[in-house]
DNA sequence: CGACGGTTTATGTACATACATTATCGTCCA
DNA sequence: TGGACGATAATGTATGTACATAAACCGTCG
């Protein structure tokens, strides 16, 4: 075809309206109608690879592919936009990656089916949710040991005898506590540890400016606070509470084992949280 | 270079032990033993954009680069690995889409900074869960009613006059009530559902099955149960109950809000979160 | 009719090339 | 000194080409 000159749309110097897609292309006429009635129509802004994941995420969004039917192939799409196989290819093995589309050789692509209830909730440091409200974040050490796993604290998925490290730490919203913070962590791992005071930095915050990269596993549980819990957080005994534990991985070796109390009516876990990345794709 | 067959290098028919990166290649000597002491070499498993992204993304873990430094152009590496700069990009792109690196053009390619605890809670379907612990899961229709938003109830995101269904529904787990559900669907997003009787299919799955794709939002707290509640859910009241409140939309329209309410102590959510996609390396 | 095996088709990977885009870095000049 | 400005170095996108891989398809043969 008419090979390059095709670059400079991406960038601002776009002409044409959202509806006549591609501007200086040769064959306008039927294709290019086909694409406007189907709703498959690019919308000229940003890479074209982008475009036509939007195009396509569109259509699957608004019903055009239903779940478990077949897209067409890259050569049909290919021709359809009138860009190379490569550009579609990587649109859609991207959509693909993203779960939204399952490809399968010489099958062809299809529009993912089963997307269980993939949504996921983001887990935020205490600190910055505190920040972003708007309110003063405090925190306060109340106790440090030094032990070995097995001596009086059992740390499941470590050796007995392996080096730890106890914390128990209160956080504060404006003077209020709001949660309370039980740690292990592991020195074998991070010995540095030790000579940390903590009085500007919290723990977790240090250990993930510390041991980034980790993966972690989660719990979120609804307890009744027992009366030394609630003494420390302020509220009646029973209160609910908020139980969250998390152990972290560093190249599967365990980093640290954290328990968060938090007081149900001063903290909540939220956020918009999305079947994967449907919010990059602006629909 | 030496053009082609290299594609065979995807397939099983590797030689070469781990340490041994790629097998024809030219040059053997400096540039591959460097790689093997800087612990850049490849496996030799999957594709080659995958062992790239293996081998920096485990330089990352490893320390080999901190947080905010830089890392060797995509020319370098391209050289250093013997690999087309466009393989080499694939991969550095990839990590840097899944969030591990940052690129700026003229500038370079970082190691992603202020990582902060991205952790992400997967929140799955009751009916799942309760399957997969291998218990019996059932669940109740309690109450069904016909309505518009603003006649007794409302929905803040929707305008009023709005026609809903809302549902109560009880879910168990061998027989015992574990979650509580009240529901409000947009009877304008989902007209089928006022012919659906839920006798079979639970709300949650029917609403996932007709209407995938949706994004939605979360907020989880920690509630005491009322009387009315612990009626229910068979336990006392005062009970710490885990309180989830989704909504759901579809191309920007409200589909569905529901409230579900957990007993502490029979119900959590877990799950292995994964600062993204770091499983996804196997590392 | 069913097992087997070759053909075909659609996706997957890799490389080469070309050009676009965007900061950064120097340099020159006021 | 400092600001404008152009060279430059890095990533980003698009195309063409070639071959690999997997699985569906189909025809043949037992």
């Amino acid at each position: 075809m008419q090979g390059l000159a095709r670059q400079g749309l991406t960038g601002q110097d776009r002409d044409g309206g959202p509806a006549s897609t591609q501007d200086g292309r040769a064959s306008v006429g039927p294709v290019q109608d086909d694409l406007v009635l189907a709703g498959l129509a690019l919308d000229g802004r940003g890479p074209l690879f982008d475009q036509i994941k939007r195009a396509v995420a569109g259509q699957i969004l608004r019903g055009r592919w239903l779940a478990g039917e077949r897209l067409p192939n890259e050569a049909e799409l290919s021709s359809l936009y009138g860009v190379s196989r490569q550009t579609v290819h990587k649109a859609i093995a991207l959509l693909a990656r993203e779960g939204f589309l399952v490809r399968r050789r010489r099958a062809g692509t299809f529009v993912a089916t089963g997307r269980r209830d993939r949504f996921a909730l983001p887990i935020e440091d205490i600190g910055d949710v505190v920040a972003r409200e708007g309110r003063v974040y405090e925190f306060r050490i109340r106790d440090r040991k030094s032990l070995r796993n097995g001596e009086g604290i059992r740390w499941p998925d470590l050796p007995d005898g392996t080096p730890i490290l106890t914390l128990e730490c209160l956080h504060f919203s404006d003077g209020t506590p709001i949660q309370f913070e039980r740690r292990l962590v592991n020195l074998d791992v991070v010995p540095e540890v030790v000579d940390e005071a903590f009085d500007v930095v919290a723990p977790s915050r240090w250990l993930v400016d510390r041991v980034p990269w980790s993966s972690a596993d989660h719990s979120v549980r609804a307890v009744n606070a027992t009366a030394e819990m609630a003494a420390l957080l302020g509220v009646e005994a029973g209160a609910a509470c908020l139980s969250i534990r998390r152990q972290t991985m560093h190249l599967s070796r365990p980093v640290t084992l954290v328990h968060f109390l938090s007081v149900g009516d001063r903290f909540s876990l939220s956020g918009s949280s999305i079947t994967d990345s449907a919010t990059e794709l602006n629909l």
